[in-house]
DNA sequence: CTGTTAGCGCGTTCAA
DNA sequence: TTGAACGCGCTAACAG
């Protein structure tokens, strides 16, 4: 089943049946119709193979995700997916793997399937990765780039924004103790985020103790490692922000293991919201980064980039907002508190109306 | 930068090239390291739509799974997107979303682009997408398919032996009064985990009243419905089956809520083992079901069948295993509880030695 | 063992 | 407005 035969049954050149299907305007409304009808009746598909062959353009993009299990990406996945699919697009996935053979292979496949762009959504640079691309004249698209050119687009993720929402928050709450935990210092964001978090900080006149400047590596150990630290201080704090939201969830268990009680004697924040957020007991409060907005700008920055009509210029948006989401890991602090510390009831109670 | 250069600068044939890139034996070893070392000098990479066109095999499968929320899918995406690298093949990915006519267009694209199989991963038949694909010949693997054949491979989870697992997992704890959360009557498997259930029971001489024989449509919504009515009863069950891992979850919340203790009060078991299992407190009991597995016997039925060397009827495995795997959701019930009702500390004390 | 040649299915010129 | 012819980059015959 081919255009020929197409172009045949309705008695018109394989021309015709091309100019059909790709909506060429100076087509006759009759003739058109004469070969959509026999398209339709032969459930014909043309060879994309084909197509992108003679075309130049492929009409796919690359997506590489790391396969971390901690459901921020999955989202990021499907909404990529369904905007490639609504634009005629197809994704091309790989997994960031931590074997660097595998990655280089996955990379090259997409260059030989010459993709009209790729998508590397991740926190971790990707160096080598983006390098490759570069190499052969791919468009790349990056999260957090700092020097983003015409084959390097990338937006910017406003953490300042969130941080200063958790840290207000907190401080509303009557807290003034209030310790954070950052990324690994190799990541360029976790420096980000810690100098956001004490402007925040400063901003509203609140001290920050050297002792209550964690690090993790954005695991769950690291979470209840923290955890374990915080409770070893002499001069405990009353909250805690983490960088991430993993780190967040090991951070409470931990602390329930040292029967603390969160957030009664220790209100924390986590960042990212992912799905397991709100399945916590308490819910977690946690600063959201929008998954689907991060998929969308990556989209439609490469989706405009691979377009010939389009100036290549054109930048969508200059950053993505981030947002506190408050849910029942937090409370007041000891400044605020006039009927002692509340109860686990008291909590379990609060919490239901946020259920789900 | 096509084959053409590479033969003029090695100075032979395109033919030659072809064959030296594709490995046939009959090549000159002078001449094939001679074309490698130009390919390599000129970091050329064959163009796969010119391959795929003309040799008829895209080499591509595509991957359709659903977005649901629950990390039970990622992982498989990874571990097939895996394979597919290692075995130079490409994964086209959708969304199965519940826009039949987003749907329809991906499986559409995917005929487009010829692909070489696909592998629809959901619980939920897709009796319609299946259909389409056999329409042009394609082979499709699914999950528990009850007549499979040579167009459409499938493998099916063996929900009996894990559910026997949990059942006397639980009553070797000392429970006799079970209860189980069935998925919604529209998915076969739910019929099918139901009676398995139910001969599990019977197996070790346990009643199984039809008040405990519940339903839900595998939410956490669905699963605090559950929690309510098991609360609401007369005589009370002690230990629960749920069918799967976010029913678990929201009715150990509700249950919460309700000031029952699990496993104290109440013992809870999931199905599936998603990430989150492991991250509840306390630590979710739960049936796996190996992702790795799924996305492997997958991969490999789809790999066997596309190989025109492989006799196509090769079956890879006969079903896919589910194992119990015991955390800290259950625990002794009522028949051997010998010093009362276990306390908070307790459990945390032994979920401690499970953390992670 | 190598080179020449004919397509794979389609988009796109150029005449008509 | 339409059709014949060319070529996208590659594989697979076939002839040498």
């Amino acid at each position: 089943m081919t255009i020929h035969k197409i172009a045949r049954l309705a008695k018109v050149s394989i021309a015709t049946v091309s100019r059909t299907i790709n909506g060429v305007p100076t087509v006759d409304p009759v003739l058109a119709r004469r070969v959509w009808r026999v398209i339709e009746k032969q459930g014909y598909y043309p060879n994309r193979h084909a197509r992108s062959l003679v075309s130049g353009r492929s009409r796919i993009f690359g997506l590489m995700v790391p396969e971390a299990p901690n459901a921020f990406f999955p989202e990021i996945i499907h909404t990529f997916a369904r905007l490639c699919i609504q634009h005629n697009y197809q994704v091309l996935l790989s997994a960031i793997c931590q074997d660097a053979g595998l990655l280089e292979t996955a990379a090259r496949q997409m260059i030989e399937r010459r993709v009209d762009g790729v998508a590397i959504l991740t926190f971790r640079e990707q160096e080598s990765l983006v390098e490759i691309f570069r190499d052969r004249n791919v468009s790349v698209f990056v999260i957090d780039s700092d020097r983003p050119g015409p084959l390097l687009r990338s937006v910017c993720i406003d953490y300042q924004h969130g941080i200063r929402q958790a840290v207000q928050h907190l401080a509303a709450l009557g807290h003034n103790r209030i310790a954070f935990v950052s990324g690994p210092a190799h990541l360029k964001t976790a420096a980000v985020q810690k100098n956001a978090f004490h402007a925040c900080m400063k901003e509203i006149g609140l001290q920050v103790a050297a002792e209550i400047l964690l690090e993790g590596d954005h695991t769950m150990e690291a979470g209840a490692e923290a955890a374990s630290s915080l409770v070893s201080l002499r001069h405990r704090p009353t909250a805690v922000v983490c960088s991430n939201d993993l780190m967040a969830i090991g951070l409470m268990h931990k602390a329930s293991e040292l029967y603390l009680d969160i957030p009664g004697d220790l209100s924390v924040v986590g960042f990212e919201d992912i799905p397991f957020a709100k399945y916590m007991i308490p819910q977690l409060t946690t600063v959201q980064i929008s998954r689907e907005e991060i998929a969308t700008v990556a989209f439609e920055t490469l989706f405009a980039a691979a377009d010939p009509a389009i100036n290549g210029d054109t930048q969508i948006v200059s950053s993505i907002a981030t947002n506190l989401v408050v849910r029942g890991s937090t409370s007041m602090g000891p400044g605020r508190v006039r009927d002692g510390r509340r109860s686990r009831a008291g909590r379990a109670h609060a919490q239901a109306n946020r259920f789900i």
